[in-house]
DNA sequence: TTTGGCATTTGACTTAAATCAAATAATTAG
DNA sequence: CTAATTATTTGATTTAAGTCAAATGCCAAA
């Protein structure tokens, strides 16, 4: 998985300073504080948001309750992907849940810029494939994990991050309900 | 979703004859009889299949059982992506559960095209993004619907093929028991 | 047409995790 | 510093789904 992320660095580390530079014109960097949404249910996802400093998460409500779908650090990328492929109202929320600084890059200059940049072209697919791995990782965890043995897992992959964040969201984010997951972390 | 099926036919029909060709030319059909494997656990994914006729799945061994990833169908692509992208050994099986002909497309082949055929570069990054479209709908099914919610949604989406696929790949598709599914089905 | 092997259903019981309710603990604001 | 929120734990109970075991149904090959 590793490996992957290392073909992406190669492969911005070969861009020639105008694919930088143009890059660079299309972001711009932003800041929210706790509790601030980079981005609404319901509206288009429009920019990528590239975190710099802070916390995120992903998230949407499924019978009055929330669904967190993803939690993002430092250098990870925060996008509603269906929306933002697909131009169609979000069904997440993208919410901060510390201070954060994201570097926000619009989506359609960054169509734009594929045009003239083929290797623009080649990045978003290794992005997106990046993304497709971790989701097929999740899913499997889904299958075939129980409520204890994500927890350990996550514990176990994240273990520094994990401290900064309250438990509702852990739980909703391994599918369990904060009491189990409170009664789960006795046991470990 | 099938919004984006239309942008991925839109951009077939727009390649020219000779890229055409080329892909023709690196692809060769394959027939294989129910039972047996298009790829086995542990080979790393050189090639991608398209399904012409017939049913396949993919699945993978978890504590002696198996646990079914996808079924797929006419015009649906298997591929175990993970291995594909990152040329590791694949944890996944791909299985003929029916006799199957598929149009078998080797990636390394496919690789070199791209290098002179960007369309192809975007061809990919389409089905990929489509695929992942397809992954984020699973995993909210699994993070959300009960056994019967998830039956009930296949039963809906997928109702002629379910009937020609033995319950116990639906079943461990579902992430469900045997039994459970049966009870399910009796209930609606 | 019978038989042996799958596929599916049904029953009894167990278990993981959810729910509801309340008690602590820890933060944050005034 | 203390009150007021918010976060976490603990307890009692329920429920969805799993497990084990057996019965029944369904073909397909001899």
């Amino acid at each position: 998985m590793n490996e992957h992320l290392k073909k992406i660095n190669a492969l911005i580390d070969g861009f020639d300073a105008e694919t930088n530079s143009a890059l660079q014109a299309i972001s711009k960097t932003k800041k929210y504080k706790k509790g601030e949404f980079l981005l609404y249910q319901g509206e288009v996802c429009k920019s990528s948001f590239w975190i710099e400093e802070g916390i995120t998460r992903k998230y949407y409500m499924n019978e009055k309750k929330e669904v967190t779908t993803e939690l993002l650090f430092k250098h990870d990328l925060a996008v509603a992907f269906s929306s933002y492929v697909s131009n169609q109202p979000s069904r997440e929320f993208i919410q901060a849940i510390t201070d954060v600084t994201v570097s926000c890059m619009d989506k359609n200059a960054f169509q734009h810029l594929k045009i003239n940049h083929p290797q623009l072209i080649q990045l978003d697919l290794l992005m997106t494939e990046y993304y497709t791995m971790w989701l097929e990782k999740r899913l499997f965890e889904f299958h075939t994990l129980s409520a204890m043995e994500r927890y350990k897992l996550l514990l176990k992959e994240q273990p520094d991050f994990i401290r900064h964040i309250p438990l509702t969201y852990i739980a909703s984010y391994l599918g369990i309900s904060l009491e189990t997951l409170s009664r789960v972390r006795t046991k470990i």
